[in-house]
DNA sequence: CATGAATGAGCATTCATTCAT
DNA sequence: CATGAATGAATGCTCATTCAT
C-alpha cells in the first residue's frame, strides 16, 4: 500500500502549496494583472518556463488560490449553521466573530479574493460567486428571522442589512495590518458587536435623551 | 461679459470632461489596469494617438478621475465641518447619509478609488491619501467626542469604529446597483442608522433579555 | 516700386532665419533624430501645426541649415581659388586657417552637418556631397601639385593625406568649445601649422638627429 | 577539462556576438536612432520580442558595442604604454599606427562609437569618456614630453595638438572604405606619419626655401 | 498667420504561453 | 523536472503631417 496511490505525492502536494503560497504573496501586493508569470517564478527560484510545470494558465494560480481560500470560509460557515439552539443575533455575532478572524490571519487570500475575482474567467467566477451566495444568504436569513421574531426593528431591508454585515467583515482586510495596537481577538470582538448592534439599529432610543437635552 | 478668458474655452473643457468620463466607465468595468488606452479612444471614437491631445499619460487619467471625485467627497466633509450645534453621532449620521448618497450617485468613480489607487505613481497616491486621511480623522473624533460624552460605550477603540463605519459606507459600491427594489435614500437611512447604532454597541442590552428568555 | 517684388519680404525672410535658428540649434545638441518638430516650435514659441506655415516637411529645415552653411563653405573655397602667386602649400594653409575659424565660429552649422547629413533625402545629400566633393578636389590638387613641386615627398597618397587635412579641420567641431584658454585664432594658428607639417611629412628627419643623440 | 563551467555556455556567447554583432551592422550604417529593434531582429530571423531574451533594452546593444570596442582600443593603450625605451614621437607613432589599424578594420564600431556615443544614458556615457580621457591624456602626454625634451616647438598648445592626432586618427573611419587602392597598412603608416610631422610642425622651415625660391 | 484637434504609422517594451532539449 | 529560446499579440507612447476654423 503505497501512499502514491494518491494522485499527487506529498514531495508534490507540498510544491503545489509553496507555488500557490508565492502566488498569493504576489497577487495580493502587486495585484493579478500587475504580477507577472515570471515574479512568481522568480520567488520559486525557477524560470518561467519551469513554472507551467505547476499551472495550465496563470489563471489557474488566481483560481486555485481563491477556489482554497473559499474551503476555509465555507468551513465557517458549516460550523456556523451547527450552532443550534442560540439566538438568531447570537449566531450572527459568532459568524462575524469568525469571519473577522479568518480575514485578519489570511490577509493575502481575502485581498486577492476582493480585487481580483473579475480576472477570473466567467465560469470560474460565477461558481465562486455562488459559493460566496451561500453566505450572503445565511446571514440575511438570520436577520429575517432576527425581525420575524421582533428581537430587532422589521422596517428595514434584510439584504442591505446583510450587506452591512459583510462590509464590517471584509473591509477589514483593508485597514488591518498584524502588529497594530489592537489585537486579532478584539478587534473581532468589536467588529461582530458593531455589525449586530447595526443591524438592532436602536441608536435613537440611545441618543433620543441627548438630543432631547 | 465673456468667461472665455478662462485659458480653456467651453468646447475644450466639455470634451476634457468626455474624455475622463469615458475613462471612468470603462476603468470601473475591467479596472485600470484591464483597460487600454485603445479602449478609450475606441469609446470617443478617435484613435489612440489622438487621445494624447488630452494626456500625457494613462495614469493622468486616473489621477484626474480620483482627484475630481475627492473634491466632491470633501465637500461633503466641508458640509459636515460646518454642521455646528448637533451631537456628535447626529453629525456622524448626517456624515454617513452623505457619504452613502454621493457612493450609490457615483458608482464608478468610488469603483476606481477603491480598486486602482494604488496604480497611481507614489507621489499622487500619497496626495489622494492626505485627502482621505481628512475623513478618518473626523470620523474618528466624532467618535472620540461621543465616548468622552459618555454616550456611547468607551471601552471600544476608536479607530477600529472607525474603520467599521467607513466599511458601511464605502462597501456600498459592491452591492448597490441601480435600479434595485431599494431607492438611494432609503439605502442611505439603513446605512447611516446602521454605522450609528453600530458604535453605539448596545446590542447586548436589548439582546440579552431576549437570550435570558 | 515695393520691395515686397522680391518673392520674400524683409519680416518674413528674418522669421525664417530665426525658424533655422532655432532648428540648427536643436539639431547640433540633439541630434536631427532626436529633435522633434514639437521642440523646433516651442522655441519660436508656436504651435506645430504653425510651424508647418514655413516648412513643408521637417527635412526641409535639415536641407536649408546645410545648404546655408555650404553657401559660406564655398564662399572659403572661392577666396582660396583666388588666392593666386602662392605656393601650394602656403595656398593650403591659409584655406585650412579659413576653414577651421569657420568651424569654430558655426559649431551647430558644422556639427549638424558631420552628424546628420546622412537623413536628407538621397538626392539632396548627392547634391551637398557634389559641393563637398569640390573641396576635396582642391586640397587633393594643391597637394598633388606641392609632390610634382618637389616641395613634399612623392611616396604618399595624395588622397589619403587630403582626408588627413580635412580630419584636422573637421575634427574641430568636436573638441572646441569657446571660452576656452586658447582663443580661435591659435587654434587657426596650430591647426594650419599642423596640417601642413603634416602633409610635409619630414618629421623622421627632423626626429633623426634627437634618436641618434 | 571542461571550459562549460563558465556560467554562459558556448552556444549562448556565440548567439550574444551574433546579436551585437547584428546591430552593430545596423547601427553603423542607418544609425542608433534610425535603426529599429525590429530591424535587429529581423537579421538575425527573430520576431522582435524574441529579441529581448539578450537584452533588456535597446541602449544595451549600444553599450555592449561600445564596451567591448573600447576593451579593444584600450588594449591598444596597454601595448602604447608598454612600449619603453623608445622616444616619446616614436611611441606617438606606433600609437596612432595601431590605432588607424585598428580603425580601419573596425569601421563599424568606431563609426557608432564616433555617432552615437550620446545615446547611451549619462551613467554609461560618462564610463565611456573616462575610458576616453586616459587615452587623450597618454597622447597629450607624450607630446608634452616631446616639448619638455626639445624635439618639437614648446610653442603650441600640448592639448591643441593632441586633439589634432585623434583627429587623424579617428577621420579615419568617414573615408576609408575597404578594397580602395591604398591598403590598410599604407594608410596606418601614413595617417602616423602624417600626425607625428603635424605635432612637429616644422614646416615652415622645409617651405621658407621653397618660398623663397 | 496661427490654432489645436486629429491622423496613422511606427516604436520600444512586456508578457503569457509553447516546446525542443 | 527544468531549461531557455522563441512566439505573437498587445500595450503605452511618439511624432511628422494635415486641415478645418
Amino acid at each position: 500500500m503505497r501512499d502514491t496511490a494518491s494522485s499527487e505525492s506529498r514531495a508534490t502536494r507540498r510544491r503545489q502549496a509553496e507555488v500557490l503560497g508565492a502566488a498569493a504573496q504576489l497577487f495580493a501586493t502587486r495585484g493579478y494583472s500587475g504580477t507577472t508569470v515570471q515574479d512568481v517564478a522568480d520567488v520559486l527560484g525557477i524560470l518561467k518556463g519551469s513554472l507551467y510545470h505547476y499551472i495550465e494558465t496563470k489563471e489557474d494560480l488566481l483560481y486555485r488560490i481563491l477556489d482554497e481560500a473559499h474551503d476555509e470560509l465555507d468551513a465557517i460557515l458549516a460550523v456556523a449553521r451547527a450552532r443550534e439552539g442560540l439566538a438568531p443575533l447570537d449566531r450572527l455575532e459568532a459568524y462575524v466573530r469568525d469571519q473577522v478572524a479568518y480575514h485578519t490571519t489570511h490577509l493575502p487570500e481575502v485581498t486577492i479574493y476582493y480585487h481580483d475575482l473579475d480576472r477570473l474567467s466567467p465560469a470560474r467566477r460565477a461558481q465562486i460567486l455562488e459559493r460566496r451566495r451561500l453566505h450572503a444568504e445565511y446571514v440575511q436569513g438570520l436577520i429575517a428571522e432576527a425581525q420575524a421574531d421582533g428581537l430587532i426593528p422589521g422596517d428595514r431591508d434584510a439584504g442591505v442589512l446583510a450587506n452591512c454585515v459583510f462590509a464590517t467583515i471584509i473591509w477589514v482586510y483593508r485597514w488591518y495590518r498584524p502588529g497594530g495596537s489592537v489585537d486579532q481577538e478584539q478587534i473581532a470582538d468589536v467588529c461582530a458587536r458593531f455589525a449586530v448592534s447595526g443591524v438592532c439599529g436602536d441608536a435613537e432610543a440611545s441618543l433620543v435623551p441627548s438630543a432631547a437635552a
